[in-house]
DNA sequence: CGTTGATAGTTACATTTTCAACCAATACCC
DNA sequence: GGGTATTGGTTGAAAATGTAACTATCAACG
């Protein structure tokens, strides 16, 4: 069988299994796409950062980064401010109200992931860890491919 | 740091990134969309499957599903015949056009594969392995998400 | 300065995906 | 049988994504 050790049909099909419980949490609860809430995370965890920072860290292409962007301004979660250097680029941070949302939702995506992962022993957990991380090091160093441009 | 730590941003992050290297090739190579590809793939490895068996195994969607037959069949890659006992069933088949396309593809998927992994030792391939094992095994018993159905 | 090229970000259009009906055929049940 | 619910599969409209082109600003160099 091809298929079962195809390793970018596990890692595709191991990625939706877990999205799976937690995609909903963000779509259906709170009406966020997945770049939406991507976007919520990272700004969640820096002070204020560039659309083209967003791009790398998210990391997704330029207009996904747009749209979700104009979309959580839209909302009020987000503000951007205009460079005084450099009139290009705008500053985005979360609003109180961005930082809210995110506080309130992020035990719920933490709980259904512990749920999910509960009947793991510490030892599974430990091994898990220790394969996702090979991979992680393989792409942390070498030729990563440039996700924020399209394929 | 909430997202370094994140199991489904983890899993989807490193899915895309090796999708990255396979994705153009059935892409912009050979004319595929992934559902269409996984659906070829799935027919290679089984003698004949129902859209239904279908969406259990790429696991898809059934309107992926759909269009993905259309789209081959129309390219002459696939056959679907009725069933004889039920007549809303439709069994799809490679046909030999469709067996060959395969049997081009498959090497070069492998051979993007195996060289993005060529950096990884034997005992990292284990260790990645060993790992998306934990999580497949976590997923094979329990109660399974269902990809068949929309979020 | 003035032209040329790169960069930050948005917008428009084509393709895909999602989602909700929908049709046809079968199974269930009285 | 005859009605009702289920199942297998398709279709159409809306949402999301990919892709390319575009605007506006800045940098570099003559």
């Amino acid at each position: 069988m091809f298929l079962k050790g195809y390793l970018p049909y596990r890692l595709n099909l191991l990625a939706e299994l877990t999205s799976a419980r937690t995609h909903p949490i963000y779509r259906r609860r709170h009406e966020l796409t997945r770049p939406e809430w991507r976007v919520l995370v990272n700004l969640a965890e820096a002070p204020s950062l560039t659309a083209t920072d967003l791009c790398a860290r998210v990391p997704a292409h330029k207009t996904k980064v747009s749209r979700a962007l104009a979309a959580l301004e839209a909302r009020g979660w987000v503000t951007r401010s205009a460079d005084p250097q450099d009139a290009r680029i705008a500053h985005a941070a979360l609003t109180l109200k961005g930082r809210r949302a995110f506080n309130r939702i992020r035990p719920e995506m933490e709980a259904a992931t512990e749920a999910m992962l509960a009947p793991l022993t510490a030892d599974e957990r430990q091994r898990l860890d220790e394969g996702l991380k090979v991979l992680e090091r393989l792409f942390g160093q070498a030729g990563t491919p440039d996700l924020t441009a399209p394929d």
